[in-house]
DNA sequence: TTAATAGTTAGTCATTTGCCTAATTAGGTA
DNA sequence: TACCTAATTAGGCAAATGACTAACTATTAA
């Protein structure tokens, strides 16, 4: 949770993982979209990857990245426990 | 958003929350419940108040410090939307 | 094997973070 | 007033972050 968290602290690495909730892109796509440098996006790519928020997988000399999904709801889910928020189940206090 | 992610990816700026989310408590309370100095938490109380996701109420020398758990919510809300997570709404896609 | 392309890693630098100690502010009380 | 306690702000420092340019690795194609 941690990791995620921290890689979900920078808007360049949200904004990523919101372009590939829509599709998997290799590293050339996503750096057209932001105004900075290659190495600035594979900096963040990166992290996205430590954090498992990302995977990769390599096609000749391109690399694609798919998020996993699955990661985020964990963490999100995690989050929510901890603050006890977001139980639709219908008031069960104890 | 910017503002509350970051506090919420250092670990003790989120269990200072889930303590807030039990009662309300005075800054000597919190700063007892770790291993740093009072300054230090002062710190993280700061980063908290300027994401808004605490409110403080002087009482005398003491200052009490409350969750706003729905600037939370907020946010984690925003965030689910942005990636689309959490519909339980039975997949009504498009 | 030489060249071209995709992408990363290495190295540098300025800024931010997180912690500490010391000093200061705010309020209550003798 | 003077003093005590609660808590903050100020200042300093090491480490992490985020960006850049330059150099390197990997794969394909001529």
């Amino acid at each position: 949770m941690q990791e995620v968290l921290k890689a979900l602290a920078h808007p360049m690495r949200r904004d990523i993982l919101a372009m590939l909730r829509t599709a998997p892109r290799n590293a050339s796509e996503i750096a057209d979209k932001f105004d900075v440098t290659k190495p600035t996006v594979s900096g963040h790519l990166n992290i996205l990857k430590d954090a498992d928020l990302i995977s990769q997988v390599r096609s000749g000399t391109t690399l694609t990245y798919h998020i996993r999904l699955s990661v985020l709801e964990e963490a999100l889910g995690g989050l929510m426990g901890m603050f006890d928020i977001g139980n639709d189940k219908d008031l069960k206090e104890k």
